[in-house]
DNA sequence: CGAAATTTCGGAACGCGTTCTGAAATTAGC
DNA sequence: GCTAATTTCAGAACGCGTTCCGAAATTTCG
């Protein structure tokens, strides 16, 4: 309707702060104090505004995370891709983790209803490759949404879990750390494997083996997927 | 020191309640109210003692539910291995799954700090059978781990994903869904493979493809592990 | 100019998890 | 028996996210 044509001042008390003044400020308050000390009572003090009001402008500090994790990401420039379908899928992937991870907070909003969906262009186009991707090297499109669901659990989980793990320096210092855990009374007994590796299991659980997951989980999806080809009968799994 | 040969009293005033009685509660209150009800205060009234009071018996609400996730745990029959490794990676990784999964606050929890090492015997023997069968079926312990590691990224991703996804009717009614998200405007220009399939996508993600998934997961695993062995040298990729 | 309609603001309040602190209830020692 | 030591209890309080609702500030209409 009215658009450009006329400067039409809306009816009604004039907002003293909008959405992109918030996201500013949220951004600000998360570089000075860290983002778990984010709070809605004080990014409205840091604004100058009551608490209450900045729920007149974001849903609730939910989608304050996301707008936050959304705009940031629609600048995330396109990364190259290999000319091979199983290369583009794996590049990706990694862009949209390591893309995802950047934002420490990025857990807390990632496992939401209809996360993907309400993901932006840039996020989107990355969906869009490895569902590209899977197409191209043979799967039809169900499976290849399949396939991208199965890469999403893997992404989210990694993201999810490493960011909940406190990354205290793996001095075995730490009795109180897996070992105490693991080495329990007859752990060797009933869990030889566990027990042999117990105390390098920190070391190896701090390691960054998500590109090296992704490639086998790749490569063995496509093989499924190309394997049994469209086969509707059931295999002799439950599912 | 005094065992049950002396029924030594302890000094100071004598506990009102108790972490058994505490979790029996919470069970009961779980399956009145529902999960999400279940809050400190609602409890210690149920229970008939001050909120701060389950404090002394109980570190945190975190810690309440994962007791409750470890006692049910225990309970739970160890699933019939089969003879090959690889399926008995399997087995046990959706006897994992499924353990967790049962319970809808498991997503809660699953991802805090040092959870796997947390986990009582009966899920640290699917841990156990999971790196023995990687073990078995030629992987070095150290790649074992990883694998494990891989799984289990790939188990708790799913289960929180899932568990945060509202489970509405997959009607296509509601116009607020996926398809407003991915068919915007340009959507079938810039993401093609997403609007074409867009429309199904709702229904795709309903179907329950853990196992299918875990499948292809661990045989790439598998097969990258075997193939390049122990090789010191790292591959041309970044990590 | 004044009343009505419209839109936003923000203080009060709620329930939450959690911490602090002093009171309460018990045993041990004199 | 009285006091001290010990252990637990629980009310008060904090900061949090969030909701309610009346007040405030603007435009529109008569």
């Amino acid at each position: 309707m009215s658009r450009s044509t006329e400067p039409h001042r809306r009816v009604g008390r004039p907002p003293v702060t909008s959405r992109a003044q918030i996201l500013t400020a949220a951004r600000g308050l998360i570089d000075e104090v860290g983002w778990e000390k984010l709070t809605i009572r004080r990014l409205a003090s840091e604004i100058g505004v009551g608490a209450t009001t900045l729920y007149h402008h974001v849903r609730d500090k939910e989608e304050l995370l996301f707008l936050l994790i959304y705009e940031y990401a629609e600048q995330i420039p396109h990364p190259e891709l290999p000319s091979e379908p199983r290369e583009r899928i794996i590049t990706a992937a990694v862009a949209l983790h390591d893309g995802l991870a950047a934002w420490p907070w990025a857990a807390e909003v990632l496992t939401t209803d209809g996360f993907i969906a309400r993901l932006g262009d840039s996020f989107l186009w990355l969906v869009e490759t490895i569902l590209a991707g899977a197409v191209s090297a043979g799967c039809p499109p169900e499976q290849s949404v399949q396939i991208f669901r199965s890469i999403w659990y893997y992404t989210a989980g990694e993201i999810v879990v490493r960011a909940h793990t406190r990354h205290r320096k793996m001095n075995e210092q730490d009795p109180t750390h897996l070992n105490a855990y693991f080495g329990n009374a007859d752990g060797p007994l009933r869990h030889p494997h566990l027990a042999a590796i117990a105390d390098r299991w920190a070391t190896l659980a701090g390691q960054d083996t998500f590109a090296q997951g992704l490639r086998a989980f790749v490569d063995g999806l496509l093989v499924q997927s190309l394997t049994k080809k469209t086969s509707g009968a059931p295999n002799s799994e439950s599912n």
